[in-house]
DNA sequence: CGGCTTTGACCGGCGC
DNA sequence: GCGCCGGTCAAAGCCG
């Protein structure tokens, strides 16, 4: 790849992306893009994300959310990843006292017993919030099994199972954003044991629910992740050094006032600690992020 | 008729 | 131990 180049468009989803960074980074209130410490600690947190055993389940997991809008440019599919489990928390992580979201594994098929026997937080997930175009570009099929009202959300919570195959584990949880009008938080719980679906069941699932016939725009900060220097041809294709080519990225605090802001990182353990650190924390991300992890890891495959 | 949603009942984890 | 709550079951009905 000669000229690849890695962009995503990140949204805080609760609230600035400065706030954010204060609850993780413990900075006393102070504004982490205004202090010349910030590119340090906030780069000190991130790390390998892409070394996880997991990015092919990763990438299976976000791939709806990137495949169904690929040629459609008017309907960001703005999405949350959340990484959640109590053995996902990485040991290194500056995060964990935080009691916070936090990068890690998604589940294993074979950790999964249905029906009662782990419950709540025994159970790795992957919670993603979607707009109303993004819970409608899930490819999987998926069949209704149960909703219930969640207590403190004026919304009820609807269960998917997958059903696409007989025996297929994968859950779907959906339920509105209470505090997002026009988000939906998908919850999903195991994996599918089978390819994905050439089509969709019909109208089944997310695409049969009753949708808001409205759309939100939501107006936070922005992350873009900007063009990874180009891999040095010069590496062996099978030296470690070739995964590590110097990288480049830019976070762009974009408050609607024309402000911005910019951080830079110098390397690729730089770089992959910026994407950690969005992955695991509570914003918004759209279809061009995922896609630009995908081409990310393609490349470093190479 | 198959596959779906709906919905009340049931089960089990968890906090008090 | 008890009750609350979330997740699942399963029967009934709907839909293409």
């Amino acid at each position: 790849m000669e000229d690849w180049s890695l962009q995503a468009i990140v949204r805080g989803s609760s609230g600035e992306f400065s706030e954010i960074k204060f609850d993780h980074m413990e900075m006393n209130g102070q504004d982490p893009f205004s202090n010349d410490q910030f590119d340090v600690e906030f780069l000190n947190n991130f790390h390998e994300i892409f070394d996880m055993q997991t990015n092919d389940e990763l990438n299976e997991l976000y791939k709806p959310f990137c495949t169904a809008n690929n040629n459609d440019h008017s309907l960001p599919a703005q999405t949350v990843l959340d990484f959640q489990g109590p053995e996902n928390k990485p040991t290194h992580d500056a995060d964990q006292s935080t009691g916070t979201s936090c990068v890690g594994t998604v589940t294993a098929a074979s950790n999964y017993t249905p029906k009662y026997k782990k419950r709540k937080n025994q159970l790795k997930r992957v919670v993603i919030q979607v707009s109303t175009e993004g819970l409608a570009s899930d490819m999987w099929a998926w069949r209704k099994y149960g909703q219930k009202p969640i207590k403190g959300s004026p919304f009820p919570r609807s269960y998917y199972r997958c059903s696409s195959s007989k025996g297929c584990l994968a859950r779907k949880q959906v339920e509105q954003s209470c505090t997002e009008q026009g988000m939906f938080i998908v919850t999903y719980t195991a994996e599918h044991s089978h390819s994905q679906p050439t089509r969709r069941n019909s109208l089944a699932g997310t695409v049969r629910q009753k949708l808001p016939s409205h759309k939100t725009t939501i107006n936070r900060t922005e992350i873009v992740i900007v063009e990874p220097e180009k891999p040095q041809e010069s590496c062996s294709p099978t030296s470690p050094t070739t995964l590590h080519q110097p990288l480049m990225f830019d976070q762009v605090n974009n408050n609607n006032n024309g402000e911005t802001r910019a951080i830079k990182g110098e390397n690729h353990d730089e770089y992959d600690n910026c994407i950690d650190y969005i992955m695991s924390d509570e914003f918004v991300l759209n279809e061009d992020f995922f896609s630009g992890i995908e081409e990310f890891e393609d490349d470093r495959r190479l």
